[in-house]
DNA sequence: CGATGCCTACGTGCTAGCACGTATTTTTTA
DNA sequence: TAAAAAATACGTGCTAGCACGTAGGCATCG
């Protein structure tokens, strides 16, 4: 509460989310608080990317995972990756073990629910800010639910859906058969077959119906 | 630009949303906006219908679709039903033709996406307050492209799902095969069958993957 | 009362989806 | 450069999903 810190008592933030009103919403919340500040906002990960180039000292970037184009988590990914310093903090609509995971797994340092509450918000973004972790109540409860999420922490298998499975999977979404999309893609039906069969595996699910919900949820048809 | 109005140059809204960032970052969106003021605003349709209760003056409820519980659909049409005076402008995530379709036969006056702009969504109030009607490009495009929306302004079908086959879309979601539906729910798996059959042919689908998508973007899913 | 809509149910037949196994080439990463 | 991951591909075999046709019991509504 003095004067005395060397550098830093005030945290710069990124904001990143598709939605204006989002962002909107989230800058109201914190305009309170002195010591949060919103230097610059995204619309997508691309644009994130190029802010970050020119706020480099940004502490902590509060993106959404469910965004057009490239998504979420690739842009965690992106930002440990560029700028080490830059802390993630994960701000969602769904609190499954599979986006959890992946988050953690990318990096993130925390995770917030859109259903958050201004106190939650800014304290979530100071914990993180400081180096810490912080996850809604719901998550957590998600992290001790599922032993296969702490395990995930240090060593266990993200399954992360590569591109190209990503391309077969919203070709799917779009009711192509597999013959339709080997001969939108040039490649052999079996090996749309495979590359079915491995996201069945990855996402976990029984048939397309899992796989369509998975798709929905993380945002994967842009 | 004078002060000729007789009464209402002052626009009172109910925003409806379960996302508290959301809801706030309308409010905070429109404070600019002399003439938008927000008098209430609810977390799910049955507060909705409670604050109508009190606030029976409400010009525009600008209610988000999806939301647990009570479905914006449902809510519109109850609104249409118990306060004619108000018109319900719709916020979404998705434009596709049968959920935007659903709010026109619902009686909605108008349907923004939530990429709106500040400028877009206080546009789009003004114009509904006014009694007339708004929508956001890529909805008027959806409109434009699939002339059934624009039969069913008048009369066309909506297929409405019935709560029997309701129940069962439930189930296929959950992964679960027409044989253990059928056990499940104590009828023939024939009957299983012939429910998904006219599920298919009512949501428009190919397959369980246009089914599950509807059901998702429906919110049939609790 | 007839019409309409919902839930129920059966049969036949086709095939896309999926299980499970295996394997080569290319790219990325360590 | 060696190891790991991703993309490619084939074969065999089973079955759940779906098309299409048909129809009786039951409630509601005009």
């Amino acid at each position: 509460m003095s004067v005395s810190s060397v550098s830093e008592t005030v945290i710069s933030l990124l904001l990143v989310d598709d939605h204006p009103m989002i962002v909107e919403g989230i800058r109201q919340m914190l305009l309170p608080e002195a010591d949060l500040q919103v230097v610059a906002q995204a619309n997508g990960g691309e644009q994130a990317l190029e802010l970050l180039e020119v706020h480099p000292h940004v502490r902590v970037v509060l993106l959404d995972l469910s965004m057009p184009g490239m998504s979420g988590i690739e842009l965690a990914r992106a930002i440990r990756a560029g700028w080490p310093n830059a802390r993630v903090l994960a701000l969602s609509m769904f609190h499954d073990h599979t986006t959890v995971a992946e988050v953690l797994e990318a990096g993130g340092a925390g995770y917030v629910l859109k259903t958050a509450s201004r106190t939650e918000l800014s304290t979530a973004i100071r914990q993180v800010a400081a180096g810490g972790t912080y996850f809604s109540q719901d998550v957590a409860d998600t992290l001790l639910q599922c032993q296969q999420i702490a395990a995930g922490l240090e060593a266990a298998r993200p399954p992360a859906i590569t591109p190209r499975e990503r391309e077969i999977l919203q070709l799917v979404a779009r009711e192509h058969s597999n013959l339709e999309i080997a001969e939108a893609l040039f490649i052999s039906e079996r090996t749309v077959e495979t590359h079915r069969r491995n996201l069945l595996a990855k996402t976990n699910s029984k048939s397309v119906v899992g796989l369509i919900q998975y798709a929905i949820r993380h945002n994967l048809l842009a």
